[in-house]
This record gives structure tokens, sequence and C-alpha cells, in this order.
DNA sequence: ATTACAATTGCAAATGAATTGCATATTGAC
DNA sequence: GTCAATATGCAATTCATTTGCAATTGTAAT
């Protein structure tokens, strides 16, 4: 039912060295043709997919951009118990342990009898980092 | 810069009787046919685009879906100030105004250093009503 | 209403991500 | 090694969305 392959291992191992960082397809195909392996845009989706349905990659498409993005998920990360934070700049999700996760939901059930599904639900903003180097920027710019 | 159309006008007047659901480019292109008007795929697109820059309409895009959808946004609704619930069966997105946000918005501050975009804030899960259904499914099947 | 010009539209062609059919190559159990 | 199951490459295809351009329509001024 299920070979290791080089792709498929390459591909497993990127994402657990990178992460806390999403990826694209297109993306996968560079760092492997960029460290000398050849392989082929089709091969390099299948994985992917068959990655996402083993739970060990996310995926996730927003509005604004076209391709279908990847993250890692941590083995035995139980995303249906927290809630996401994910950075409009660079992507990253934050899997975030919350207190207030209880009282938010028993918030949304009584004022609306919504159910909460966490592991698809994500709250969009901008990480530390980015927010630093926007700041940085404004700041450059008062100076300029 | 701005003319009233038949079309454009037509689309906004739909999505405001509309206000809880959502369509694709695709859907508006059949009830537009459907109601005797003749228009093209580009042209829908083109005033869909349009709307969405004027605030009129909000797209979004998931994660298993590959088309845009859209939806109403009352004149004037702020939602850079709550969170967005959205049924993953039905797609309705419910504009939640919550006690609990600042309390959230501080403690994602606190914890990560993290700014919520409310606007782009989608909490996902089931509706009161396609829960309802769902459990209707599973009676019908306990008795059959 | 006529003119004049900008905005809108239709149509067909182009784009670009993702998928598929099929022949070939690779994998792991024996 | 042998063999069946699985994975891959390649080319062709699909499908949503975008774009160029000529024709049409909306608005305001005459």
């Amino acid at each position: 039912m299920k070979y290791k392959t080089k792709n498929r291992d390459w591909i497993e191992r990127y994402f657990a060295a990178h992460a806390d960082e999403r990826a694209r397809a297109k993306d996968i195909y560079e760092k492997m043709t960029a460290d000398g392996l050849s392989i082929n845009m089709a091969t390099v989706y299948r994985n992917l997919d068959r990655l996402e349905e083993e739970n060990v990659l996310k995926a996730y498409k927003t509005a604004g951009e076209d391709e279908k993005f990847y993250q890692y998920m941590r083995p035995g990360m139980d995303c249906g118990s927290h809630l996401h934070l994910m950075c409009s700049r660079c992507g990253r999700i934050i899997h975030m342990d919350i207190g207030l996760m209880n009282e938010i939901s028993e918030y949304v059930i009584n004022e609306y009898g919504f159910t909460i599904d966490c592991g698809h639900s994500v709250l969009a903003g901008l990480c530390r980092e980015c927010q630093m180097k926007s700041e940085d920027k404004k700041g450059k710019m008062i100076h300029a």
C-alpha cells in the first residue's frame, strides 16, 4: 500500500525541517531541483496530496493568492482543540493553545448555535517578526 | 470613473437580497441567464472584482474548493472589529459581535506578539441549520 | 437630441494551477 | 533475482480566471 520513495521522503523531511514555513508545489519543485534531484511537477502534486491525506501536511488557500500552500503538521499534533494564527505577510501558522478556547466555543454555541471546528479555523493577522519589519520600514520612511 | 450598469446593478441587488448566502461567478452567471439577461463570464468576473474592491462583496477561497466565493457585505459594516463564523457545509458567513474579542486580541498579542486582523479571520464550523440537518440524517439512519 | 469621450461589454484567445492516462521505472516482499 | 504493487515522467487535458481588442453603452456637455 505504501512504498517509501526518495521523492516523498525528501519532501517530508524538507517540511519537517521548515516546520514554521509554508510552501507551494512550485517551491518544492524548485528546492528539489536546486538540490540536484530530478522531479516532475505532477509527482510533486501527487506527493503533496498524499502527505496531506496522511496528515503530515496541512493545505490551505487564501482569497488573494492563487496557489495552494502546504505546511508541516507535527506528528500527534491535535489541531482539533486549538486555534490557528496565520500571518498574512509570511504565511507562517502558529498553533495557539489558548485557555479562552472553551469560553469562545460556549459563547458561539449559545449565541449562534454554531459549533467551531478548530482544525479549520484561522485568525489572520501579522506575526511579531513581520510586524517589526513593517515598523522598520515606517521608521526608514520618516527619516527618508 | 464609474458608470451605473444594468449588469453590476443586478449583481449587487442579487447579493443584497441574499445577504446570508455565498455565490460563485458561475452561480451569478446562471442566475442572470435564468433571469433573462444575456451576460458573459468575463463580465461577471470583472463586476465581482469591482464590487469586491468597493467593499460591497467579500471574497474568499478555501482549501477544499477550487472556486472563489463572494458574499454580501452590509454597507457600513465594520469587519475590522468582529470575528467571522463560516459554515463549512453551506458557506454562510456570520458576523459575530463578541464581547470576548478584546480579551482574545490581548491574549494573542501578549503570548505571541500576533496582531489579529478581524476582517480576514474566520472560525470554521457548522451553523445551527446545517447541524440540525446532519442530526436529522443520523436519526433517519438509526431508524433505517 | 447630438456629440464626444470614458467606461463597460462580448468574444476569443491566453494563462496558469492542478489533474489524468498511460507507458516505464522503482520499491519491497518472497 | 522475480514479481506484483506502487510511483514516476511526460504529454495532453481540464477548468477557473484573465486579457487584448473591437464594438457598445453610459454620462455629461453642447
